[in-house]
DNA sequence: GCAAAAGTGTTCCGGATACACCCATGG
DNA sequence: CCATGGGTGTATCCGGAACACTTTTGC
């Protein structure tokens, strides 16, 4: 086993979060103070990210850095696009956090986002924070166009493949779902027409238990199965909304 | 400018060509003699990488490589994947060469793939050769896998970007493009149901000139329109085929 | 009994599919 | 004049979109 990092290419990590107000990034706080305490020069968020160790994979080097955040051990991860240009970090405030580091300049990243339900994750950590995607903060380094590129694939992603399911718990209802997609989406979908689509696909399926919740009225409850799924993915698509 | 290479990183190039044969992908011949010159103990077929420059982008490294083999500056490249485990180079053969050559076993590759015509191409060395994508040769390293997944990735990106246009020449006629879906999808599309919507498309617009080719009636010309694209693309697709 | 979210059917329209013959030219 | 690939139109079908009211329960 080898422990030694790769000094110049780390492993970055989207972590988009689903709850009622709709899709989150959750984010690093970022600060340095100079002088005396009292002087913020930097004061913004970033994704978190980490050296690659040269005995384990990308992937468990992105779930790393997932549960030390998290808490949880792995889930589901989609590796969308690696940034390695010199030059990707050239800000003032960049390069002085990253020369009070004592780090390179010149690192390569390995990207990847999660998806999953906000609540299932418990923040261990001071200085992390869920934003609404809508109304992020000001972002350090390039993790603003790395934030876009992970959405970009997401919203492309989700209507060819099952990964909305990992923004829900295992049990959910259709307009869980639906609201899944319309968050994801930044769309309004019409929802006979969504449950009847929905209701359609063989890897959604009913369950006979009702959740109770700020409704009146119970709400049947279904769970995606990734083995019919697997069965059927070749000549069905997930959901055209 | 700083002209050192990473020595643990490589981009890898996958090189797609189309001709009348369908979708072809350009090869390299790896040979090693042993002992004496007769005792070929490999002898297989690679992708072409090669380490990444400190000073310069991802993109103009992969252009590099691209240059070399096919004399052509520049192209539009799609970055797909990035393949970093450990374990990646394993097999026998793999390490055999990799030692042969004093270099790192554990590197870590971006992979791009290129599309264009392949009477485009000018091979310029020795030793490359292309072949059928559905009859590739015996491939070194992980190729077979990363090529698959170019694949994959490319018969996905083809009907939501306008790619399929680079494997053609800039005046084409619309049953070389039919011809270019079918070869990528590798399936058979109707004629006449494809014209009609390849000429609904504002972005592919038709010349007042023909061609003269193997066929008796001269066939019309078409050129696409990048500029008309990106001012319809929001609302429109490629061609649902 | 009313508030609040769950749940349900029908009509219409547009795009996708299936399908077979004439056209223009070069030899 | 014929061989070769280029080029065209119509009928049908299916899935997507639009649209408003009833149901079940908790309070």
């Amino acid at each position: 086993m080898d422990f030694r990092k790769r000094d110049n290419v780390t492993v970055d990590c989207v972590i988009f979060g689903l709850d009622t107000n709709g899709l989150s990034v959750l984010l690093r706080n970022r600060t340095l103070n100079m002088y005396d305490d009292d002087f913020l020069v930097i004061n913004d968020w970033v994704l978190t990210g980490y050296y690659v160790f040269k005995s384990k994979t990308l992937e468990e080097s992105a779930d790393l850095i997932f549960k030390e955040i998290s808490g949880i051990q792995s889930a589901d991860k989609i590796q969308f696009r690696t940034y390695g240009n010199p030059g990707r970090i050239k800000s003032e405030k960049d390069l002085l956090w990253v020369r009070s580091r004592g780090v390179q300049a010149q690192t390569m990243t390995i990207a990847y986002y999660y998806a999953l339900p906000l609540e299932k994750v418990g923040l261990k950590h001071e200085g992390f924070r869920w934003f609404q995607y809508q109304s992020l903060p000001e972002l350090g380094f390039d993790h603003q166009l790395i934030i876009q590129d992970a959405y970009e694939d997401l919203k492309k992603r989700i209507m060819t493949e099952p990964i909305i399911f990992n923004f829900l718990p295992m049990k959910f209802t259709l307009n869980d779902l639906q609201f899944a997609f319309e968050s994801v989406l930044n769309i309004e979908i019409d929802n006979r027409n969504f449950r009847k689509k929905a209701m359609g696909k063989p890897y959604i399926v009913p369950l006979n238990e009702k959740r109770k919740g700020v409704s009146k009225k119970p709400s049947k409850l279904y769970v995606f199965s990734r083995d019919v799924y697997d069965a059927v993915k070749e000549k069905d698509y997930i959901i055209s909304v």
